[in-house]
DNA sequence: GTGAAAGCGCTAACAC
DNA sequence: GTGTTAGCGCTTTCAC
């Protein structure tokens, strides 16, 4: 499957008879174009179904119009609400969004963030708020914008958005027992950083109120 | 926000006294490199930092290792296992995915392709199988892959991957007929293709049992 | 209004 | 075992 080469700047340039210079300005709709050669460049382009190339940017600007979400699992529905959230802001400000998942897993999260980075990538987007020390390294050297979503309680490694999940379970279980409930119990499948988080929460809560 | 310049095979080979062809070898594993050049090459790297950086590989063999999603929405479930499914196959490809939706829309459709198609991918699935005219010809010079998703009754432009509207209908009223129903009703409540193919299954399996 | 040259980071091809 | 050159497609800068 072999791919065809793309038309470029320069295809059209010499059907036009001119340098890829004038198409270039022409196409990104500069004023110093002759109208006359503009109307043929917008032609042979449209003839030729020019598709405009982002690399040689990424190359020189190291600038992509991606975000890199990084998520542990798919599977959580709630991942899906993320990416829905998420895409409905980039979306509109003309951002794409590169998706990977690392099953829970930190050594896996570490790859699939350098390869993130590797694209590019304008910013990246972090599930969890537990990372390796490469993770964090990496991040550092790479100097995007790092948001860490779910977890608001760990402190961030820039900025975080979500909730605390040791408040929350502080906060409900509080709650049970105003209402009079003396016998709560915590009933946990994982023991994850999440799992234990929310345990502290209630631990807390079952303490202050004896 | 200034993204600071990341390490560069050139910053590597400064270090070490080497040219970054050397390094270039070395960090990919090339075996005709001196065990002393390969170690302090390796821990400069790892000191720096250093992030491979894909736009280079981009740029001259057009290749990005990631694939393309068209989605019509996000809002709809069943999106979102899509995006699953796919992943489950691309991840361990050492694929990623680049995701864009188009609320149904030809034109958006059109537009975010032309986007996702400047990005180099791979590959592109599209949902749906109606597609404008410059969709279609933009498909034909990137000349990359194509797969259109949940609709296998259109003739896809490539390959087609899902179910068959009409079919599915036609065999659903036949066998509540089949079962003695007589008066069987179809209800819809937006007149989109997908509906309009059920209708035609419907159709066809009420008329064909009078 | 248009062109020429350089450069982004990396690798393939070719020295030595 | 290591270096040199050239080039991917585009834009920026400077000329004319």
């Amino acid at each position: 499957m072999v791919k065809k080469k793309r038309p470029t700047l320069q295809d059209i340039a010499d059907r036009v008879g001119a340098t890829k210079m004038t198409v270039s300005r022409c196409l990104r709709g500069g004023n110093n174009v002759s109208e006359h050669m503009r109307e043929r460049i917008f032609a042979e382009a449209e003839a030729l179904g020019y598709i405009p190339n982002r690399a040689p940017d990424l190359l020189s600007k190291s600038t992509s119009h991606a975000i890199g979400v990084l998520l542990p699992s798919l599977t959580n529905q709630v991942f899906a609400d993320v990416i829905k959230g998420i895409e409905s802001v980039t979306e509109p400000a003309g951002y794409h969004l590169m998706l990977a998942h690392y099953g829970y897993s930190r050594e896996v999260e570490e790859r699939s963030l350098a390869s993130l980075l590797s694209y590019n990538v304008d910013g990246v987007i972090l599930s969890e708020s537990q990372h390796t020390d490469r993770t964090l390294r990496m991040l550092g050297t790479a100097g995007v914008p790092t948001v860490e979503i779910m977890d608001t309680h760990t402190t961030p490694f820039e900025q975080a958005v979500g909730f605390d999940n040791v408040l929350a379970a502080y906060d409900m279980v509080r709650e049970m027992i105003r209402r009079g409930r003396r016998h709560v119990v915590y009933l946990a499948v994982r023991l994850d950083a999440r799992t234990l988080q929310r345990q502290e929460g209630y631990t807390r809560a079952m303490e202050e109120q004896g």
